[in-house]
DNA sequence: TCTGGGGTCCTAGGACCC
DNA sequence: TCTGGGGTCCTAGGACCC
């Protein structure tokens, strides 16, 4: 049996950990430059608030409810998810970490019979040792598992658990489904699906293999022998390094000055230099990508995008700056008032098993690059980001947050204070209550 | 005025090899 | 009149996930 824990309203139940005034109360988080709706409690779903609008849209009912907004803040969601995950691995060794809120759990070693009580365990004890609210789905199979997770947050919520064991309980919740709230099914095929009077996951698994197939692909089929009970897919144990990555964001305003988007794209192309070192990866391609705002039909608009190979494969932001800068001059013309851009880098190889060219005449260069970026990562982790960084960055390149929480769990000055007569190393301050 | 940022896998078609 | 059969690799696009 798989168990699926998935932590509620995960960024909103994390803002609330420290603000315990706030139980009962709407919450939003909000995405980068403080744009739209990704969060949501309970109170502000019920307000009817969805999930991806822009908050100036919905303004009036922010104001009217007394919504509590916040701005993203990724340092503590990722903290406190770590955290969710350790206490998770403590309970039940052998886990997948599948989002920034989810893990499959490996409940097959475990010595419970009653899994129901031991899923109620596990939701007790993460809410006593994080303060994070967890769901649980427990099944024979991952895909499964997610259909108890989400029968239990739409029609068990105050359980908290709910176990498919046999026919009649994978029944109840596969008649519970609905279509495109099934893991693997998205807006084009729920579109379809409907098309096809299949409305519930029970529906779907009546289907014949050979409809599935030719409609959903083999990666539909697998779905629905999932949920009909067969294991296609096991638990991930480790985490495999990826084979892309990009780092990309919208401007705050409107940017037209060259120099300006400059800065943001060797900031780009660093953080791409940051997270290849992280893995132990090297790159052969990046890809840069540079956009005016399509909301705003009136004005011109124009999407560059280039492709560029490196020579040889590499992680050294001297490189990845150079190269990006270089797409940048290629693609940039004057007259447009850009709104986004982006680098990917592909292509990735392990680091020690780059594959060299013949007379290699910078391998110097490369090696000198390889232990600079060293001692600049170790500086930043340790003075904090960005603080040696190459000069084309410019003064540091941010994005727009007004309403910011503080770092509580990972920057000393942001300790939630208690009593402010006593500072973090217990001293008394004098004059300051 | 204001509209996010990451990833994965599969498939079809084209270019190329013998 | 009649024109093979087997591969690989790469890319773009489309589906999905959080």
């Amino acid at each position: 049996m798989y168990a699926l824990v998935d932590c509620n309203n995960f960024y909103a139940s994390c803002e609330r950990i420290f603000q315990p005034k706030l139980k009962k109360k709407p919450i939003v988080v909000l995405s980068n430059n403080d744009g739209c709706i990704i969060a949501r409690s309970d109170e502000a779903k019920a307000l009817n608030i969805p999930m991806g609008v822009p908050l100036y849209q919905i303004e009036s009912l922010i104001k009217q409810h007394d919504v509590k907004v916040f701005s993203s803040n990724y340092a503590l969601y990722g903290d406190l998810s770590n955290r969710v995950m350790q206490s998770l691995h403590a309970l039940v060794p052998q886990l997948e970490v599948y989002s920034i809120d989810e893990a499959f759990l490996d409940l097959r070693q475990m010595p419970y019979h009653d899994l129901y009580a031991f899923g109620q365990e596990i939701r007790q004890t993460i809410w006593q040792w994080t303060g994070i609210p967890v769901s649980l789905g427990i099944a024979p199979t991952k895909t499964l598992a997610k259909a108890a997770n989400r029968y239990v947050k739409a029609h068990a919520k105050e359980t908290g658990v709910f176990v498919i064991e046999d026919n009649f309980t994978a029944d109840i919740a596969l008649a519970a489904t609905p279509v495109e709230d099934i893991w693997g099914v998205g807006r084009r095929y729920g579109r379809f699906l409907a098309g096809h009077q299949i409305q519930t996951a029970f529906d779907l698994v009546q289907m014949p293999d050979s409809w599935i197939q030719k409609h959903l692909k083999i990666v539909g089929l697998r779905m629905v022998r999932e949920l009909r009970g067969e294991i296609c897919y096991g638990l991930e144990l480790e985490p495999h390094p990826k084979k892309g990555i990009c780092v990309s964001r919208s401007f705050s305003n409107t940017l037209t000055d060259l120099s300006l988007i400059e800065e943001a794209v060797a900031t780009f192309a660093a953080r791409c230099g940051e997270k290849l070192r992280k893995q132990k990866s090297c790159a052969n391609l990046l890809h840069l990508f540079l956009f005016t705002n399509p909301h705003r039909e009136n004005d011109p608009q124009y999407f560059g995008s280039k492709v560029l190979h490196f020579s040889a494969a590499t992680h050294s932001g001297f490189d990845l700056v150079t190269m990006a800068l270089k797409a940048l001059k290629l693609i940039f013309k004057e007259g447009y008032r850009y709104k986004k851009a982006g680098v990917m880098v592909s292509g990735l190889v392990p680091e020690n098993n780059t594959q060299t060219v013949l007379f290699d005449i910078n391998e110097p260069k490369r090696l000198k690059d390889h232990r600079v970026f060293q001692t600049v990562d170790a500086l930043n982790r340790k003075l904090g980001r960005d603080t040696i960084r190459i000069a084309t960055q410019g003064k540091g390149w941010t994005t727009h947050q007004t309403q910011r929480s503080p770092c509580y769990t990972t920057r000393w000055e942001d300790l939630l204070v208690i009593d402010e007569r006593i500072d973090f190393r217990g001293k008394h301050l004098r004059g300051l209550y």
